[in-house]
DNA sequence: CCCCGGACAGTGCATATACACTGATTATGG
DNA sequence: CCATAATCAGTGTATATGCACTGTCCGGGG
């Protein structure tokens, strides 16, 4: 009965997802950037200035946790908000400090990418992104029909 | 040159353990625990009776995080610490509260695994977990090798 | 025997996470 | 038009996470 609980998918997600943060937050100690805020910065500037609700979504955020993890950036003068067009929403932006600061960090998150994937093999990595990608989807409707 | 940030390992490892942890919380909140307790009580169960480091290894889990952790599992007195032979040490163990709470939580735990796996596919997941597992041991390695 | 390195655990601090609730603004149906 | 639902974002509260540092205790060398 609970020895099943070993398999948990939570679990075993989040484990993996700690053991990988340590090693992402390791190797980008040199720039000054957790992992977490390397990839809001990236994001920011992919998907451009973009409403909270936007760019949340994207990064599989909530709303409101990405509304915190914005305030050291906004500290540190990586970011910036603006109001938007409609005036209930607020744009995100980095400012030219904070895209330096992506630049610098690129080659270090580069590194850390690259011990990862490489340990694990090329498409041995692609397959488990597959997998992440449609774990993701599917606790997205299931948690909005288990609300029902 | 930034694009393949989207295929970081790391945001998308935190953001399908944020998706899943929804769900199982979702599930779970009938039983008054969240993802992250259940497992803390599940481990606990079955490695039985240890000091806080056994615990937190098996939990891929910074042993000052499970400290924090057992905070409301102690304040509802679910666990309950003792000094162990070792007098640096304190050893970790449910209560009968503690066991009737996991007992109950069971069946629930049991209904959001299955929607997950079941929508996965079994040998998909199973892939997946093998994975997850080789991810863990890899970055420990290599999370050490680039603190030198 | 004592000192000292190593193992065990807690605390201070900072960040990360999200639900429930609130306030503000926009879209929509009558 | 206006009432009302829907959308956008912030705050209160609670938990989760881990590094740096501290204190305590165990075991080995001199």
């Amino acid at each position: 009965m609970l020895g099943e609980t070993a398999g948990c998918v939570c679990l075993n997600l989040r484990g993996a997802a700690r053991a990988v943060t340590q090693l992402y937050d390791e190797i980008l100690k040199p720039s000054g950037l957790k992992a977490t805020q390397f990839s809001v910065l990236a994001v920011i500037a992919q998907v451009g200035p973009a409403s909270m609700s936007v760019i949340s979504r994207t990064l599989v955020m909530d709303r409101t946790t990405l509304t915190r993890n914005l305030k050291p950036l906004l500290e540190r003068r990586l970011v910036k908000l603006r109001k938007g067009e409609d005036r209930r929403q607020r744009t995100i932006q980095l400012t030219r400090n904070g895209k330096t600061a992506l630049a610098r960090a690129l080659p270090l998150w580069n590194k850390a990418q690259n011990q990862v994937v490489t340990g694990l093999g090329q498409a041995r990595w692609r397959g488990m992104a597959q997998l992440l990608g449609e774990t993701v989807r599917l606790s997205r409707v299931q948690t909005a029909r288990n609300r029902d």
